[in-house]
DNA sequence: CGTGTGACTGACC
DNA sequence: AGGTCAGCCACAC
């Protein structure tokens, strides 16, 4: 079922209105106080393996109202994605620090702080028992 | 329809 | 440690 019924806008609701990125936004919600994760992590999350662009673009879409910890999310390289000295970079990073993400000059420690899903942390598990 | 442009990533040099 | 490249995919021209 694609476009087999056409979604009336006037009855969208107003906040968030694109449903291709109720996935992703899911996922980025599920991203727990003082943690992060990757772009690449929240598309493989959200069943959009390696579309990491695409939760950019989903980022970008968000209504800056919307009940969602996009500044949870950082690239694969633990950095924030804008550019650094940006309105936008300095609000993420402020919200970060105020979760006590820890900044090591331009970047956060993944190992310490990057978010693990319960399928990872089992899947951890099962790899470290004996 | 071709091209360029991203809140991206992993591989390679 | 930094640059390039090919995937990636929606979107604007």
């Amino acid at each position: 079922m694609r476009s087999s019924k056409p979604i009336k806008r006037s009855d969208a609701p107003a906040t968030l209105g694109h449903e291709r990125f109720e996935a992703i936004w899911t996922a980025v919600a599920a991203i727990p106080f003082g943690k992060v994760a990757t772009y690449g992590q929240i598309a493989e999350h959200a069943g959009l393996p390696r579309r990491a662009r695409l939760v950019g673009q989903a980022l970008r879409q968000l209504p800056s109202d919307a009940d969602i910890p996009w500044y949870r999310v950082i690239n694969a390289r633990g950095e924030i994605s804008f550019p650094s000295g940006s309105d936008a970079y300095r609000r993420q990073m402020t919200l970060l620090l105020a979760e006590k993400v820890e900044f090591k000059g331009s970047r956060i420690d993944l190992s310490r702080f990057q978010w693990t899903d319960a399928a990872i942390g089992s899947l951890d598990e099962l790899l470290w028992k004996p």
